[in-house]
DNA sequence: CGTCAGATTGATCTGTGTCAAACCCAGTGG
DNA sequence: CCACTGGGTTTGACACAGATCAATCTGACG
């Protein structure tokens, strides 16, 4: 557990912030960065459960995390993944309910703990820093609902296309082509919601088509705009 | 055009807004209710349509819409019903973007128009109402994830059993089990994400069963344990 | 060098989508 | 009053995408 990069200071930490919400002032800002607040996470740690009562969210320092829905048979759906600037499970605590999803850290991880105390004296008493979490709500919504009608209506196979695609627009990729995020194919089936043989399957497809190149978990994106075509864009 | 029921005076609008933003105060709600902002809309009128600049939301004061998104082929998704008490349109505003949404009255409606302006006005300097915001589109976020899961991982024959569930939970049903909504099987399989005759042919078999009966658009729900059990709830 | 998780490939089964035809019923207009 | 119309509903036949089960392979790592 020992970390293995050392913790951000304050400072370091506080800038993060003002980049995701511009209208913190100074001392408030301050009161999020009580003496405990950042911890590392361990790749693969999980930072809380479904069903978890927790009374606080989570700042993204830096780091991946994996957000998931345990289904029927343990099958899990990925809903998101969010990276360094974001901030997740405020959902819970602003309707005082348990988590509706899992978190787990794909990469080391440090997180900044806001307290459920702390996030709703913000809202009540910034309204800049209340818009600024309305926003992240809305823009939120907008990308669920969107992906609500994807899974609803396309195929497996252009669903497939359009999720290497945006993890490419999120996360980026090499000169190359090669995604900077790497994900087992069993992750993959989860965000597609698909069986990992038909993700591998298809995965096949596309390589035996030279859309992208595969070699484990390191995937190439050769042809971008032919995927963009299967994923319907 | 003519409204077939006389439209509410600001008062009865006031009532109701109270319902849902009770951290309101009399002067805010006074701004809200400007003449020509309260509308009677017909039902099978359009509202507004995916990609609109909408430069406002609606508050709905009667009546229920239903809110879609078009996908591959003219097929569309239905994100959700919105009725009485309810307010749709904000994201859009919220985050000035176009609109991710088609809107369309399923009743005679009497909606209640809420500018941009004013709406930014009230989330910036009435934090009681941000606060209320809040809830609201975080609540609609936690819905559209379950859902996320719920379409990625169940069978249809699950789902459907899932959504009628839900409708007889949301407008409620008669004594004898009949859906107080009444909808086209179209719109049922643009709710459940499926082709129209898998709804018919399930909903037949759900007969078959002494699950469900049903004449036209009233659907009955005869033995909601067992739906619940199928629905996998 | 053994082990184990993840990746791959094949064979098979089935839930749903698609296409086509017919039917029911309410509203309209002659 | 009745034929006409058209939207919604129903049923059947058929094809195929994708799930499932089973077996094998690969590569990383202690």
């Amino acid at each position: 557990m020992t970390p293995k990069i050392p913790l951000p200071d304050s400072a370091a930490c506080y800038a993060k912030l003002k980049q995701t919400f511009n209208a913190l002032t100074d001392n408030e800002a301050q009161s999020l960065l009580t003496p405990g607040s950042i911890r590392f996470y361990k790749k693969g740690e999980h930072i809380y459960t479904e069903g978890a009562r927790i009374k606080g969210c989570y700042f993204i320092y830096s780091g991946i995390i994996k957000i998931y829905q345990t289904g029927h048979e343990g099958k899990n759906q990925i809903i998101k993944f969010d990276r360094e600037g974001d901030i997740f499970g405020f959902r819970s605590v602003i309707l005082h309910e348990p988590a509706c999803s899992s978190i787990e850290a794909l990469s080391d991880c440090i997180l900044c703990y806001i307290p459920d105390t702390i996030l709703l004296h913000l809202i009540k008493n910034n309204p800049g820093f209340a818009y600024d979490m309305m926003q992240i709500a809305c823009k939120e919504l907008g990308v669920s609902n969107h992906y609500i009608r994807d899974i609803a209506q396309k195929s497996v196979r252009e669903r497939l296309a359009e999720v290497l695609l945006s993890i490419a627009g999120d996360f980026g990729m090499e000169k190359d082509g090669t995604l900077k995020l790497s994900i087992t194919r069993e992750d993959l089936s989860n965000i597609v919601g698909t069986a990992t043989e038909t993700v591998i399957r298809l995965l096949s497809e596309y390589k035996a088509e030279g859309l992208v190149d595969s070699r484990g978990r390191k995937i190439v994106l050769l042809n971008i705009e032919k995927l963009k075509t299967i994923a319907g864009l």
